[in-house]
DNA sequence: TTGTAAGCGTTATCAC
DNA sequence: GTGATAACGCTTACAA
């Protein structure tokens, strides 16, 4: 026994009321104000007035959690990310948020700040609490990944390519997105590129390098340049010298908050952009449009990726097929942050 | 019963293990098991060990569900906010993510979406299967929320001043936030302002203008101008038209979003920022500072709002006493976007 | 139409 | 030290 087993019947307690309660002040059995709270058909009308009279008087509300474990099910899916911070993030969150308000599920975050070890067993605690989960571990090891699924199914991937796992994915076409960004920069006639990468182990920035580095094949007369930078707002604000001292006349941000922060110290050095440099972000978070200038950038359905998260993950729960990995495509956003390469004399070879 | 009672003792089923097949696997009871479990000391070591072969070969982990139905105590926390696109709630949102993590706890977020009468219901929803809550209901009418608050024991409030309502609240003394505001602009010489007012309900809203009022009586030499607009970028960036034809030199915004959304429309139309008209905002959002110009606001510690809220929670689940109530001076940040008043003469009487 | 009783997976009390 | 056993508060066959 774990309670205080004094004044069970207590009506005023300050302790909430049980369906037991409300049984004995209906004079009905506990069967039947379930069946009462549970919008069941068949009870006689009166003895129905009856229990929700008592309801009222009692306050009473039925328990989560023991309603959650008769049905083996807690309405509530867990969201895991690596780093709250992080506006797409935050984004995803409202999009799942939302979409699963729809169908009476609430949310759980879990935010595993970047450590990239205690992701696996974040995953798993989150899960245990949940109905299912939507995971975005853009860090975490192919391997462990694949050992982890299973354990947390039904989880929908967020954010990197599972390839044939077997799980449903959402993803962001990355190097397709960088490479719509190249071919915007290429046709303002800049040669010199420099990309500031991501967190190294990150997916999404292998895949942007990968399409840098086709890029880079099929045109012979241009340099991308490479430097680790970082994801956060003060990473881009601290690679503005090495942007300066590079040479690039067209730098690509990891992500938008890498490119405001670049841009916030840029401003402060009283360097022009596009005047000097053109700055291309990614994501278009919210602010893109209003930092000054305004950032080009390659805009990725952030809030659609939660509620999509959800449908699927919803699908899964009613017993569906696993969907087919998506794939969204970013759009280029052209803004005030890039233009023509200073002294361009034409457009390069090959764009 | 709910589940398939086919297959109890499988042991590689996709169900997952309960404790009673760890205690059969063990060859020892249920007790046992959830002790091992658990660290209770008095358990055989080579028993132990039993138990712990058969949680790794039967993969068990303890229904959170289970435990919490037992325990009566869930491990979780409720955040309700009136809307998650708002950098400031996502930041108290972090906050109480981190600080509740370190004790074992995780979030449950749930987003009223600006709905006000959904408010009440969605905090006593989210209150259920948490054992405690933090309540940021900036419209929520007096009354309702001092019916709500017993229900939903133990709560923190956040961003509103409760009087003397019976639950530990943390709150932003916005009056005295928007007074050195002005204060400082003053000092710079404007005498015409136009403040651009949240919504209406809205307590800090409230309290804000209160601040202006005194400010007012005290220098009778001023005018301040208020209009509606809202609390997001989009109002900010649609107040523009309304800000020029009103012919102030200095305009407060209500939060730093609107101030943020103006800035951008005013870079748009080319107006100076401070030339023509100085813009100020409140909170301090991570992009205030890179905003151009860079953004002169009122520094809230949103996150630390967060920590403290959960401190206070832990606190009271713990059985202390509710906490008095604090309130957060905010700091003046003093940054570009405000400057002297154009064709200014000299101070302003009485500043 | 309503009640009885078993079961969801834990923890904790109390004998042994 | 270890094991029965009774809770925790709800849902749902099944019986009446």
């Amino acid at each position: 026994m774990t309670r205080d087993p004094s004044a069970p019947t207590t009506p005023g307690a300050s302790t909430p009321a049980t369906i037991a309660q409300v049984a004995t002040a209906a004079g009905v059995s506990r069967a039947t104000v379930s069946r009462v709270m549970n919008g069941r058909a068949t009870v006689a009308p009166v003895i129905a007035e009856r229990v929700r009279q008592a309801v009222r008087d009692l306050d009473y509300t039925p328990s989560t959690v023991a309603r959650s474990l008769s049905l083996g099910r807690t309405n509530t899916v867990a969201l895991v990310v690596p780093d709250l911070a992080n506006p797409m993030f935050q984004q995803v969150l409202r999009g799942v948020t939302q979409a699963a308000a729809v169908d009476g599920y609430r949310v759980l975050v879990a935010d595993s700040a970047e450590n990239v070890d205690e992701e696996r067993l974040l995953a798993i605690e989150a899960r245990m609490r949940c109905d299912a989960l939507v995971l975005c571990a853009p860090r975490m090891p192919i391997a462990q990944l694949t050992e982890l699924l299973p354990r947390v199914s039904p989880t929908v991937v967020i954010n990197r390519d599972l390839g044939a796992l077997a799980a449903p994915a959402l993803s962001i076409d990355y190097a397709s997105g960088i490479k719509g960004l190249m071919a915007h920069l290429l046709s303002l006639g800049h040669t010199r590129f420099l990309f500031l990468g991501g967190p190294g182990q990150s997916a999404s920035n292998q895949e942007r390098l990968e399409g840098l580095r086709e890029v880079a094949a099929s045109h012979p007369g241009i340099t991308i340049d490479t430097v680790t930078c970082g994801a956060a707002i003060e990473d881009g604000y601290a690679a503005a010298e090495a942007v300066l001292s590079n040479g690039a006349t067209a730098v690509l941000a990891f992500n938008d908050l890498v490119a405001v922060g670049l841009l916030g110290r840029l401003a402060e050095l009283e360097v022009s952009v596009p005047g000097r440099v053109s700055v291309t972000g990614f994501d278009d978070i919210q602010f893109a449009r209003f930092a000054t200038p305004s950032l080009t950038t390659m805009s990725v359905p952030q809030m659609e990726l939660g509620r999509q998260a959800w449908a699927q993950l919803r699908e899964l729960l009613e017993g569906g097929q696993p969907e087919h990995a998506v794939f969204f495509r970013p759009r280029l956003e052209v803004r005030s942050s890039t233009g023509p390469v200073p002294d361009a004399v034409g457009p390069v070879p090959g764009a």
